[in-house]
DNA sequence: ACAGGCTACCTTGTGAAACAAAGTACCTTG
DNA sequence: CAAGGTACTTTGTTTCACAAGGTAGCCTGT
């Protein structure tokens, strides 16, 4: 897949994840893996990012089936700029299309 | 706007603004710039990387108005690589929008 | 004649972010 | 104790959007 895709729309899936429930780094990147091809070595940096610009919480908890897991919890801020991000994203998605449209058939 | 999100697909869309006929450089961020925020700073230097490499053509005509266009012009290689960004951004935007609906109303 | 403004092109430097690769460490199973 | 899965982190590279600045042609008004 083309990479330079997924500029700006990581930071939304993410947020987006944890506005359903908190998540772990390794579980985000198996989730969003699904969708599309992202490695750890994305989404740690940017889980520490949105951790810096106060949109995500973190805490640590024990687990049996490997090393402790750090947990991330989406704040206020966080549930806002999710808001946000999701209209520019679809304004955006609107902007391309209308504007590829414009070459349709020709 | 973000200006994150646009990576990738300006390359897609100045391709299908030159299938519909040649365009000069000025004139490609005009028409962009109605449907998204864009500088020449960004188009000139991408014109120059997508003629590096073939997939599209150029040539001076003289003008009454200013200085001389460069005129660009999409090539045969230019086409099938349009198509193939065309699809691209079509699954990648059904990829995004299914990972963020499962989020919704929760 | 020349200043201002539009047209048109190009370059330099900066910053953001995706990714590969590598490292660390925990746990379970053979 | 080796292998493999789980889980987190860091480093360096690459790509590309953008601001800022530069060059130069053309036209209009004074």
């Amino acid at each position: 897949m083309n990479s330079q895709l997924k500029r700006g729309t990581l930071e939304l899936c993410v947020l987006s994840l944890l506005c359903s429930g908190d998540c772990y780094g390794y579980e985000l990147v198996n989730r969003i893996s699904e969708c599309m091809q992202i490695t750890e070595g994305t989404v740690y940096p940017l889980m520490k990012r949105l951790k810096d610009n106060g949109v995500i919480d973190s805490y640590i908890v024990e687990s049996q089936e490997g090393p402790p897991r750090k947990y991330y919890k989406i704040t206020e801020s966080g549930r806002a700029e999710k808001e946000k991000l999701l209209s520019e994203w679809f304004v955006f998605v609107d902007s391309v299309n209308a504007l590829l449209k414009g070459d349709n058939g020709k």
